[in-house]
DNA sequence: ACGATGATGAAC
DNA sequence: TTCATCATCGTA
């Protein structure tokens, strides 16, 4: 049972989609082979409501990919050295991603695109097969017990919205 | 606890 | 054009 994961499925409330994201397999493709992790980390970041969103200043250069169609790939840099993955979510128009933080042996978003040898060249990308990056179901169910929700990583000055609980980790 | 390291967005 | 800030991590 393997399914690769479209458009409708990041199509809808980013908080969904960060949920369900958690036992879906983030695949790359490197050199010819296919390299398969677990997600075990997320973050959900929701409108420009969202104080620790990008998308909360409004639509820039660099977040212009999040006020698009769901299931593109979001990348940028952060702190002049890492690169995080994000897939865009919710309907177009609406900036909403969720940021993929960890997986089944990486942890940490740094980590986890240096491993994966993803850069912001993948920004924009559709998350389907031909761009190399993509998400599978391979059936993994993950039930709400062990699921952990906590205060994102890394966003203190949101004010309120650093208190509320938008990351889901497996326990 | 702190520095690395560079793009971004806003101010000037 | 300058400047503070930043969805982090390795070393200490």
């Amino acid at each position: 049972m393997k399914k690769v994961l479209g458009k409708s499925f990041f199509e809808r409330d980013t908080l969904i989609v960060a949920r369900e994201l958690l036992g879906k397999y983030l695949v790359r493709s490197i050199q010819g082979k296919d390299v398969a992790v677990m997600i075990t980390e997320v973050e959900a970041y929701d409108g420009v409501g969202d104080k620790a969103s990008h998308a909360h200043k409004g639509k820039t250069e660099r977040n212009a990919v999040m006020f698009g169609d769901a299931g593109r790939w979001y990348v940028y840099l952060v702190y002049g050295m890492y690169e995080m993955l994000n897939i865009v979510t919710g309907a177009r128009g609406y900036p909403a991603a969720v940021l993929i933080r960890g997986t089944d042996g990486i942890v940490g978003p740094g980590r986890l695109t240096k491993f994966l040898h993803i850069t912001r060249a993948q920004n924009g990308l559709r998350a389907i097969r031909i761009s190399g990056l993509w998400i599978e179901d391979k059936g993994v169910v993950v039930p709400e017990q062990k699921i952990k929700k906590t205060t994102r990583i890394g966003v203190d000055y949101a004010g309120v919205w650093a208190k509320k609980k938008y990351r889901f980790v497996m326990k």
